[in-house]
DNA sequence: ATGCATGAGTC
DNA sequence: ACTCATGCATA
């Protein structure tokens, strides 16, 4: 057995089919020093949302477009915990604007609503009067709308340059000497991100964007960083009966306290630290733009409700639907 | 595309 | 110990 380790890391993204070879950066490498920005305190939960529902597949530039739906409803209303700051659920509906970069000629909409609850103020801090309402520009703060405008957007072209997640986190280390996996890349283009992040990294690929674009088929130094010598635990797949135990736990007390997680580790047969860390990545995921809980709304399922309309739609619906695709 | 994991920075 | 940014490994 030769054990030839061939790893199918297939992914949705075409390369080769559009003559691609290595990018150059002919504009060199600029040491940008990746500092964040002062404001933005604490996200915890920006409560920003996009409604916008309307999905109209106007032509057929549309790209495939298919995100996670972590199908659960949460927190339809659980009791907030004392002295935690209450779970803002935002009922963030992405919805897919028809219009993108590639459509120059009509932009009309613009309706950034940013709901924010009983939390502090966290975001869009726009004064000293030197910004305006650009959409465009770069150098304010970004709304979560520009955001996905901007995600959206860039995948598109991203595939079209046929270039993969992956090639792009590298891409962004010769340029700014910062590397990212493939991994964030995928989760910067699913707005998977918290808000935070997502405006620190947007810059980023922006500039790549543009540098991609400027060389068009010209050749890049890929660069391989290989920094790989760590002992990494083995990821523990927890059981889809556990995970439902841990979940409906979470419902009920998202920050459980050492000797709760204890408890329920032992419960569960699993090791503390891994109880911990999943409750740690399911507040997390809560944190990022799109919640999970949410349904992206198809143009079938909007007729199946509006003999709803004229009323408040209340949610108090708190069925599990497991539909993972 | 996503689950579990690591580590730096805070509280 | 938690949050937050990020990624290896895996489905």
């Amino acid at each position: 057995m030769t054990g030839s380790p061939q790893h199918p890391q297939q992914q949705q993204d075409v390369k080769g089919g559009a003559g691609r070879d290595e990018l150059h950066p002919g504009a060199a490498l600029h040491h940008r020093p990746p500092h964040l920005g002062p404001h933005q305190g604490h996200p915890g939960g920006w409560g920003a949302a996009a409604a916008s529902h309307i999905q109209s597949m106007t032509g057929g530039a549309q790209q495939q477009q298919q995100q996670q739906q972590q199908a659960f409803t949460v927190n339809g209303m659980l009791s907030p915990p004392p002295g935690s700051q209450s779970l803002v659920h935002p009922g963030l509906v992405r919805g897919d604007t028809p219009e993108l970069g590639d459509h120059p000629g009509h932009h009309h909409h613009h309706h950034h609503q940013q709901q924010q609850h009983q939390q502090h103020h966290q975001q869009q801090q726009q004064h000293h009067g030197v910004n305006s309402h650009d959409p465009h520009s770069d150098e304010d703060t970004p709304t979560s709308d520009d955001l996905e405008q901007f995600a959206k957007q860039f995948k598109q072209r991203r595939i079209k340059l046929g270039f993969t997640q992956a090639d792009v986190g590298l891409a962004l280390g010769t340029l700014y000497g910062n590397v990212f996996s493939q991994t964030t890349i995928c989760r910067f283009e699913a707005l998977q991100l918290s808000f935070k992040n997502m405006c620190k990294l947007k810059p980023l690929l922006n500039k790549w964007l543009e540098e991609a674009d400027s060389s068009t088929g010209s050749p890049t130094s890929i660069d391989k960083i290989a920094a790989q010598g760590r002992k990494r635990k083995k990821r523990t797949s927890i059981e889809v009966s556990v995970k439902g135990a841990l979940e409906s736990h979470f419902l009920k007390c998202p920050k459980p306290s050492a000797q709760e997680i204890t408890n329920l580790a032992d419960s569960l047969q699993l090791e503390k630290e891994v109880v911990r860390v999943w409750f740690c990545n399911r507040r997390q995921k809560e944190k990022r733009m799109t919640p999970p809980g949410i349904q992206q709304q198809t143009p079938d399922d909007v007729y199946s409700q509006v003999g709803n309309v004229g009323a408040d739609t209340p949610p108090p619906h708190h069925g599990m639907q497991t539909s993972v695709q």
